[in-house]
DNA sequence: TTGTAGGCGTTATCAG
DNA sequence: CTGATAACGCCTACAA
């Protein structure tokens, strides 16, 4: 274990041949005889050199203008409830697997809306040569932030702003899709149960709620819509008030709100899927297993994020890449509907 | 959005002066004419100037020998299984706080026992400066790379290596007071059901289950142990075969097992805690809602993350710190047990 | 095929 | 208080 680093130019004097001949042998390029290449690599071997990737970056720089790192960031939200789900968690898998294959390596930064110095320590110290955003807003900072500082970047949902690469599920489809399924079973007044308004999901989801209702000739009753519901006692407050109303269907925007509904409605003496029927927006593998099992958009969050990771990867490489909607989801048909 | 990136040479220039006192400005180093410092800081400004950070590293790798990149990796097991647990998803949110706090940045990396080509790839870049391993193994390939590396590193969880650092709950105490209880309530007959037997946590947990028994004078069953159970039919089996058998109680060694349990159970027509007690030695929020309410061992996984975090950067930066067991968890009794 | 020389952007030394 | 200069490790035109 020495902590001696050794250079090129301790190769080239222990050998007795000029820097640059070491460097040809160690990078491939250039002719160089065989022989010198082979004792060069001999030694390199033996005396375990490995190459500054400092100054290679340096020196590279000045005939390329390059000055990339091979880096991506992939920019989580650090709101208590999105450390709950595992959409987050499986998406970066995909974006790491894709990334991997490229070459590139993942950073991870926590960013809200009203705080983003993660982010801009990552970008303003050129660690990373582009960013994933996994959640739009609203009033999105971080896209702002991005855009205005010249980063390619790529969001993961739809977005509001002009010029902005996206690449998303088919949501509003795939909940259209869901709720017309449940409307056409005879459902007649169901709540919605969902999170912050500030974020675009929310949003895609409400409108494929209404959007489904007015395909139907049916009209959304807004007092049986509960948004922003971002702590559990919000929920309690908004089930007790739901359960009170004498709904006929329960539509959860997330996997998070399902539990919480089956085991109030079960504490309150209510079946279902025989008094009210249950379904989710998202699914997991846990409403698989809930009792009943719960009707739920599956998507394919892995997927999603590996075509997101070669968006932004072909968008730093210069190609002109366009904002992609994959259709990737499928209704989990379950007893909760039935 | 002028694509010309400015260095201190173009300041230099453009303001008439060296640029070592361009240098001195920005870094606040040195003594300088207050006049002269403002006139730069007023050019940086203007011309939105960012430090060349790989020149500066490469400076000052000279004077310190010092090559840190100020990033950490953390390693995450990339099997389906963990895939569905919040636990690595918490820990990496405490990591990053923490981290953030010292001015590091976080890479994230997948690694299995026979893969760690992205690990490698990382370190042999010098892309970080000390990582973080999130599952211990029996056969820790990662664990034995980063050593002879000679690269810092922190493992999650017990080890039985030697002279690697780490950082875990109290697992067995938890665990095995959590199994005192359950057989304090008069249990005999306790089927365990748990992952791979190569997680040393398993083991852990196993060692636990087994020690509990022993204090009691009880001795467990080993017809009732299900490990390595990794997927879905293996569960099935298990469980087909533990209701055959006459259980009074069922322990699971994680969360992700328990809603399964309880469907089948539903379905058997074994009422749970009537017939059944049923207990996780993992806690979740999904087990608050589940019908029954599970039993089961909270730990904060957030605060591990930190804990870890900061010893990683501390023996980075030269101090020596040992080892640590957190006192970390709670037994949230719920009904299931009742 | 090989060597010489100069430069990438920054910082610290040392002289003015 | 300020400026010229060398050096960090590597790479590539150009010369030999």
């Amino acid at each position: 274990m020495s902590g001696k680093k050794i250079t090129i130019s301790d190769i080239a004097k222990a050998l007795g041949i000029s820097k640059t001949t070491v460097s040809r042998a160690i990078s491939g390029k250039g002719r160089i005889g065989p022989g010198t290449k082979d004792k060069v690599m001999d030694y390199v071997e033996k005396n375990n050199y490995k190459p500054n990737m400092t100054a290679k970056a340096l020196a590279n720089y000045k005939y390329t203008g390059d000055h990339s790192t091979h880096n991506l960031a992939v920019v989580w939200p650090d709101d208590y409830s999105a450390m709950e789900i595992p959409f987050f968690q499986k998406l970066i898998v995909g974006i790491s697997e894709i990334a991997a294959n490229y070459g590139y390596d993942v950073m991870l930064t926590m960013a809200a809306d009203d705080n983003i110095t993660g982010l801009k320590r990552i970008i303003e110290n050129h660690k990373v040569d582009g960013a994933i955003l996994t959640r739009t807003l609203v009033n999105d900072t971080p896209a702002v932030y991005l855009k205005e500082r010249g980063v390619p970047f790529v969001v993961v949902g739809s977005t509001d702003y002009q010029d902005i690469l996206s690449v998303d599920n088919d949501n509003l489809d795939a909940c259209i899709e869901l709720v017309e399924y449940l409307l056409g079973k005879g459902l007649k007044r169901m709540a919605l149960i969902g999170g912050s308004r500030n974020h675009i999901i929310t949003r895609t989801r409400f409108r494929a709620f209404r959007e489904a209702h007015e395909k139907l000739g049916l009209k959304v009753d807004d007092g049986l819509v509960y948004l922003d519901i971002d702590n559990p006692t919000k929920l309690d407050d908004a089930l007790q008030d739901i359960l009170s109303k004498k709904v006929d269907g329960i539509v959860c925007m997330d996997d998070g709100f399902v539990g919480e509904v089956l085991s109030k409605c079960s504490e309150a003496g209510i079946r279902i899927p025989e008094d009210i029927k249950l379904a989710s927006f998202y699914d997991s593998t846990f409403l698989e297993n809930t009792i009943p099992p719960v009707t739920a958009l599956r998507f394919n969050d892995r997927n999603l994020g590996a075509v997101t990771a070669s968006s932004l990867i072909r968008a730093i490489e210069g190609e002109t890449v366009s904002s992609q909607m994959l259709k990737n989801h499928e209704i989990m048909l379950r007893k909760s509907t039935e």
